[in-house]
DNA sequence: TTGTATGCGTTATCAA
DNA sequence: TTGATAACGCATACAA
C-alpha cells in the first residue's frame, strides 16, 4: 500500500508538503498541487486512517453498539442516528458484540450510543469520560459522560391501561419479555403503576414471562390457558411479537379476540395493522429515538447546540384486537 | 487515557514487557504479570486499536458497507455475516455511506462486503487487492481479488413464471424498482428470459417502473390502470412491497386480486403471508446468503477453508394473490 | 512556500 | 526473562 512517503518521493516533494496537499492547504502553489496529487493517483494513495487518528487521537466516527441484529426493528433507529452523524461530518459503525466489547474498548470511536443489554453498566462507567462520551438507550445510568435516551414507556402504558379501563377491563394480565430487557421491564412498571394509579389489583399469577418472540408468546400463554381455570378479560403485551403469538393460542383454544380476551401490544411494528384481527399497540418513533440520541451525543462531544429537551413521541392505536365490535373492516 | 508507557513505569517495568503481559506472552514470571496487570486496571488502561493496527498492518475486522438502513430487510443479512465473522474471531462493523465512504477507503478494515449500489465498480476494482479483498452482493465483476456473491433471480423469477402459466396466464405485466438495483434488474432479465423460453411475448407497455417502495407500487399501477384499456391478467413484481401497493391499486378501482388481475412478489417479507390477500412471493435466505459471503471473504483473506460452491436457497411459495379460489383461509 | 524532525501507542527485533 | 529501540504512517511545530 503506498504511503505519503512513496506519494512525496514521486512527486520529488517532502512528506510534509504532500501531507499539507493531502490536507487541502491553501499555503502549497498549484503546481506542487498538482504534481503531488498525480503522484498519489498514480500510486492509488489512500490515507491510513489508523495512523491519521493515532496523530489526531480523533477518529471522527461514532459507534453505535447493539446485542445483535434480530429481535427488534432497528432499520429505523439506526436511520434516524446515521442521519444525525452524517449532518455533523461525522461517520458511524455499528457493530454487534457479546463479551469482548473489542471496537468499544480500543478506542476506534470518539462516541457510543449503547443498545446492548450484554455490556455491564460498571464497564461503561469506567469507559466515559470527557473525551468520551457516551449515550445510553437501555438503562439508567448516574455519570457526567453518559446520558441516557430512553422511550417514554411508563408514558405509553398508561395510555394503554386507560383505554383497556374505558374498554370495561377490570382484570387485565401481562405478558413480559425477559428480565434482562430495560424497556420491557420499565413496560411492565409502568403497567403496575398505570393500575395502581386507577385502584385497580394485579395478580401475580397473571403475569406472564416470555422472551419478546412470537413463539414465546403463544407457548406461554398456551400453558396459560391450560394452567388456570378463569383469565383476565385483557391482556397486555410488552411488545407486539408477543402479543400475535398469545393472540394465536387464544385462538386455537377456540375463544375469540378480543371478544373473549382483548390484548395490546408495543411498538407498532408494520405488521400490527395487518394482522388479524389488527393489533391495538403503542407507536413508538424510533427515528426521532435516533436522531435526539444522535445529537445528545454531539452535545457531549463538541459541546455546541443546546440538548434538545425533547421527548420521543409515542402514541397508542387502538385497533381490532381490543376494540369490541368497533373497526372491523 | 493511559498507554503502555504509564502502565510500564507504574509497574517498574519497561514497555516491551508490559506488552507482552498484555499480549499473554509465556515468557513472563506470573509476578511481574501480576505486578503488570494491577497497574493497568488500576490506571483504567485500555489498548489503543489504531496504534496496534498501524503496528501490525491488519484490524481483524471486516466492513459490510450498505447504502441505507431503510429499504430492504437486511436483519436476517446482517445476522448471517455477524455469526460467521465471530466464528473467525473477527468483528464487524457496518456502515452506510454515500459518497465519501472514508471507512472503506482508509484501512480500517481487513476486508469488506459490499451492498452498495453508491459505490462505483471503478472504485471497488482500484481497491481490492490481495491484502484487501472484497465481496460483492450487488453486481458483476471481473477482479480476482472481489468475489461474487449473488442472489439465483433468474432461477426464481423462473418458478414464478412457471407458476402463473400453469394457472393459465399469458399476458403478464412486471413492476420494476429503480434501474440502479443489481437485484431488480436480475429480476426482470430473468423475468423476460422465462417468458421467451415459455414462448410469451412481453410487451414494454406492461412494463411498470416504481423505486421499491409500496407507495410506488400502488401510483404506478393506479397510473397505469387509468391509462390503459386493457391488462395482463397477472403482473410479477420485482418484490414484495411494490406488489402490496399495485394490489391496493387495483382493488381501489373495484377489481378483485387475484380473480381480476393476479400479483406475485419477491423476497418475502413478514407481511407477505399477512397480506390480504397473501402474497405469492420468491423466498429468499439472506441469512444463507449473509453466511456465504462472509466465508467467501474470509477464504480470500486466509486461503483456508475451500470456497462452498453453494447456491443460495430460493423458493416459490404460492398463496392467495396468484391462486384462483385456493387457499383461502 | 516547502522541508526537517518529532511523536502519537504499539509491536517486535535484538541484545542483555 | 526482560529491556532498549526502531518502525508503522501521518500531522504539525518549527526552521529555512
Amino acid at each position: 500500500m503506498a504511503t505519503l512517503k512513496d506519494v512525496a518521493k514521486k512527486a520529488g516533494v517532502s512528506v510534509a508538503t504532500t501531507s499539507y496537499v493531502m490536507n487541502g492547504s491553501k499555503l502549497i502553489t498549484e503546481e506542487t498541487k498538482e504534481k503531488v496529487l498525480a503522484a498519489a493517483k498514480e500510486l492509488g494513495y489512500r490515507p491510513n486512517g489508523n495512523a491519521k487518528n493515532l496523530k489526531k487521537n480523533k477518529t471522527h466516527i461514532i459507534g453505535f453498539f447493539l446485542s445483535g441484529f434480530t429481535g427488534p426493528f432497528f432499520n429505523e433507529l439506526l436511520e434516524g442516528i446515521q442521519v444525525t452523524v452524517i449532518k455533523n461530518g461525522y461517520e458511524m459503525v455499528v457493530c454487534a458484540s457479546d463479551d469482548k466489547h473489542r471496537l468499544l474498548l480500543e478506542q476506534y470511536v470518539d462516541g457510543a450510543i449503547i443498545l446492548n443489554y450484554h455490556i455491564a453498566d460498571e464497564l461503561l462507567d469506567s469507559l466515559a469520560s470527557e473525551k468520551f462520551p457516551l449515550v445510553v438507550l437501555d438503562r439508567d445510568l448516574e455519570n457526567p459522560h453518559i446520558s441516557q435516551v430512553l422511550l417514554p414507556n411508563k408514558h405509553g402504558m398508561k395510555q394503554v391501561v386507560d383505554h383497556l379501563v374505558e374498554e370495561g377491563h377490570q382484570r387485565i394480565g401481562f405478558i413480559a419479555g425477559s428480565e434482562e430487557s430495560f424497556d420491557g421491564e420499565s413496560r411492565l412498571e409502568g403497567f403496575k403503576e398505570s393500575l395502581a394509579t386507577r385502584g385497580l389489583s394485579f395478580d401475580k399469577k397473571d403475569l406472564l414471562r416470555a422472551d419478546f418472540t412470537e413463539i414465546s408468546g403463544l407457548l406461554c400463554m398456551k400453558e396459560y390457558l391450560d394452567k388456570e381455570a378463569d383469565y383476565p378479560t385483557a391482556f397486555v403485551s410488552a411488545n407486539d411479537e408477543m402479543a400475535m403469538g398469545a393472540i394465536k393460542a387464544v385462538q386455537q383454544k377456540g375463544m375469540k379476540v378480543p371478544e373473549d380476551i382483548a390484548f395490546t401490544g408495543f411498538d407498532d411494528i408494520d405488521l400490527s395493522r395487518y394482522f388479524h384481527p389488527s393489533l391495538s399497540t403503542v407507536c413508538v418513533q424510533k427515528k426521532q429515538w435516533g436522531r435526539i440520541a444522535a445529537e445528545t451525543l454531539f452535545h457531549m462531544l463538541e459541546k455546541k447546540h443546546a440538548v434538545a429537551e425533547e421527548e420521543i413521541t409515542i402514541e397508542f392505536i387502538p385497533r381490532e384486537s381490543s376494540l369490541k365490535g368497533v373497526m372491523r373492516d
